[in-house]
DNA sequence: GTCTATAGCGCGATAGAC
DNA sequence: GTCTATCGCGCTATAGAC
């Protein structure tokens, strides 16, 4: 605002920097300790910094929460691009399945920190849910429709639909431990994603008259 | 201990009552606040007694999350009860099926409560889910195996499986809100739970060649 | 067995020197 | 833009009268 023509551009790129640092140490600890148990001093250590210079980028632990939930929203409106009433059912739900579930093993902070605000109410989410996420979920359910009715695909709830597949695919990030505690295992691997996601396939595509 | 031969039935009845009166209003706070979200006071509160009351009857916070989650763990354990190798497989699913989204319907806090401990990594139910819940879900898988190697079944991965159907199921319990706000509605009623189990149902049974 | 009043402390946030 | 030192709130837990 006061300066806002000066292009000093070194000082900008610190700036970039510590923010995008700070946002993935907050992403991780919010994700495993929620947000009240998420305390600044452990967010500020992972990120390496003093815990007065967090204050100083993010006014408030409020508005740091936020901020990593602004991304972790832009990152679930990317993921449905596969679904499209040209693309073939099979391939396209196939290929949503995997991009689902590579988020889940890439990305499984962002998955549990949504899951987190979901978990308690969604506070500060609610307004995208029924907004942003609820447009794009009945647009894509509408291609759903449209494959039923060309007769492409068992008939079947479009949004329950969806609701299965978000959960069959994030159980893998948001209740990792379970998964990998049944499983007799330390940690998930690549392999159990794999497996994670030839099952859901499956299970979805022959479920929805897809398999001979 | 110290009194313990004493048969004074009033007064073990007034604590079994008060016992089951913060038990139930500490698993409806830790449900929706998380842990270190919930405070003893809101909890006295919602059982109607003086926050002190609380520490007379659990020590600390912590045993009385420890004890809320004991009777959820119970409750987990109950539901496989359909999966027998003797019972149709088609029906054994349905059911189980059937009793997870009954459960979700019924007791929602409850499964909140087991999804924001998983979410934080299982602190404290780590040995109860290598453990007890492991060997019964071994145990359960083996049905499904033999299902399938009798030909009643396509194959699956059976571990795999059930991490699905406890997915699919709980997430009308632990994502309620996003579910109710993607539909358009304020809350969830029974009808909705109906959909869902008929959705889960359907692409589970015939994902594994259970339908015509 | 119940409850008021308070101890004790961890945490978010800031002042102010550098 | 960085960091030390500290304030003050809100929480768990308890002491002690009834």
């Amino acid at each position: 605002m006061s300066a806002a023509k000066n292009p000093k551009n070194g000082k900008e790129a610190i700036r970039r920097e510590n923010v995008a640092t700070i946002l993935q140490a907050a992403e991780a600890v919010f994700a495993t300790k929620g947000f009240s148990g998420a305390t600044t001093a452990e967010i500020a250590a992972r990120a390496g910094l003093p815990k007065p210079n967090l204050h100083y980028y993010f006014r408030t632990k409020a508005a740091l929460y936020r901020a990593v939930l602004d991304d972790i929203l832009a990152l679930w409106l990317d993921a449905t691009a596969s679904i499209m009433v040209e693309a073939e059912p099979a391939d396209a739900l196939r290929r949503y399945i995997d991009a689902k579930m590579t988020y889940s093993r890439k990305r499984p902070f962002a998955s549990k920190v949504f899951a987190n605000e979901l978990l308690h109410g969604a506070p500060a989410v609610k307004g995208f849910l029924g907004g942003a996420m609820k447009r794009l979920v009945d647009d894509k359910a509408k291609v759903i429709e449209a494959w039923i009715a060309a007769g492409k695909l068992a008939p079947v709830d479009p949004h329950h639909l969806f609701f299965v597949l978000w959960a069959a695919t994030q159980t893998y990030a948001d209740f990792d431990c379970q998964i990998a505690a049944v499983l007799g295992k330390k940690k998930l691997g690549s392999g159990d994603f794999d497996r994670a996601g030839e099952t859901v396939s499956a299970l979805v595509l022959r479920g929805l008259g897809l398999k001979p």
